[in-house]
DNA sequence: CATATAATTCGACTATTCTAGAAATATGGA
DNA sequence: TCCATATTTCTAGAATAGTCGAATTATATG
C-alpha cells in the first residue's frame, strides 16, 4: 500500500459520520446495508450522507452496488486489512512484547 | 474505545507529514526517536514536525520524554491497538470467511 | 406516461486545518 | 555567565473540508 492512499483512507475515517457508517458497514458483514437505510440508522440527511459515502468509496473502504431502487453500501474487508498491515508494518523493532497490545485486532474480530 | 478519540486518532493518522512519523516511530520500537533525528530522517522543518508531534501525542498515539537536549518519541502501541481494534468491533456479522483479510494485521506485526 | 421513491450532484457559505517565519523556552558545556 | 543546540509556541495567511438546500438522475409502479 502506497502512502498516498493510506492518507485518502485514514482521512475518509477521521470524521464522525463517516467512521459510524463504515462501521455499520463492517458490522453489517456480507449483506451490507442501503443508502437510505444507512441515513434512517445514523439520522443524517441523505445528500450528506451520500457525499460521505462517495469519499469512503474513492478511498477503496466500501463498495457501492444498484439493487432496484437502492443502492448497496459493503464494507471492503481487503481494503481494511492492507490499511491496518500498513499501520502496523515492520513494527517495534523486532521486540514481540511490545508491540503485545496489536495482537487484540485479531482477537476482536473472527480470527478468534 | 469513543468514537470521539477514534476520530482523533484518525485524524491524526491522515497527514502525510504525521503518518511518515508515525511509522518511524513503529518501527522503532521501544529506543524511539528524537524529534530533531525524526525531522531530519523526514526533511521537514523542526517546527512543522513539532506541532504534527503534538497531534500525535494529544491524540494518545505517540508519547513524549526529554533526555537531555532531545526529547524521544515513542509509538504507544496501546492506543494503536484500540484504534485498529475499534475499527474491526463486531465485524462481518459472523461470517468469518468474509473478513479473513485481516488476519493479516496479526501476521504482518510480531505475532506471527 | 405520470408519479413516487431512492440516491446523487451542484453551489455557496462556514469552519477547520496546514504551513512557515519569528520569537521563546529548556538544557548542557566552556 | 554566555553561547550553542534542541525543541516548542505564537501568529497570520492560504488552502481544504464540511454542510445543507435545491435541482437532477435512475428505477419501479399504477
Amino acid at each position: 500500500m502506497e502512502m498516498t492512499s493510506a492518507v485518502a483512507s485514514l482521512a475518509a475515517l477521521a470524521h464522525e459520520g463517516r467512521l459510524a457508517a463504515f462501521r455499520q458497514l463492517v458490522q453489517a458483514g456480507g449483506a451490507g446495508l442501503a443508502a437510505g437505510e444507512l441515513a434512517r440508522r445514523l439520522d443524517m440527511l441523505p445528500n450528506t450522507l451520500s457525499t460521505n459515502l462517495g469519499i469512503l468509496a474513492q478511498a477503496g473502504l466500501v463498495t457501492s452496488q444498484r439493487e432496484g431502487r437502492s443502492i448497496i453500501y459493503r464494507a471492503h474487508y481487503d481494503a481494511m486489512g492492507e490499511l491496518l498491515a500498513y499501520l502496523v508494518e515492520d513494527c517495534c523493532a523486532g521486540s514481540p512484547e511490545i508491540c503485545a497490545p496489536l495482537a487484540k485486532v485479531a482477537s476482536g474480530c473472527c480470527a478468534a
